[in-house]
DNA sequence: GCATTGACGAAGG
DNA sequence: CCCTTCGCCAATG
């Protein structure tokens, strides 16, 4: 077979491309109601990676260029504290796209977190 | 090729 | 209760 052996790596360096990991973190996300939150380790453990959740929110460091567009806003640390703030456009776009969905926030943390809180392993299971 | 970092999380002191 | 350390995997320096 003349194919030489690729490899399979770099799956951010490739955003166009659609690769296992982050494009499994993307439908999870893309997937959130309007109105809910969801935390890292949750999309971790549903993806079967929970000992990983680092991972997810570096996959989320290329949704900001993966289409369709990802609402990266609903996704929040354990804590529900808006920890990828940082990494938007602004720094209050994050939250200010919550409130529009009726999230309230207060001091960088989503207010009722627990309550709003969307476990894909629990309702998006399949 | 090794060391550091990172949008996390759980455990230990 | 607050702070530190470890684990996980990949990217970057």
């Amino acid at each position: 077979m003349p194919a030489p052996a690729k490899k399979n790596i770099t799956p951010i360096a490739a955003p166009e491309k659609k690769y296992s990991f982050f494009e499994d973190v993307y439908a999870v996300v893309r997937q959130i109601p309007k109105g809910r939150v969801t935390s890292f380790g949750a999309i971790a453990a549903y993806l079967g990676t929970k000992l990983s959740a680092r991972m997810v929110g570096w996959a989320m460091n290329g949704a900001h260029h993966a289409r369709p567009k990802v609402p990266a806003q609903r996704v929040v640390n354990r804590n529900g504290m808006l920890s990828g703030k940082n990494h938007f456009k602004t720094a209050t776009e994050m939250e200010e796209l919550l409130k529009k969905e009726g999230v309230r926030v207060k001091n960088d943390v989503v207010v009722d977190f627990k309550n709003k809180f969307w476990d894909p392993a629990l309702e998006l299971k399949l």
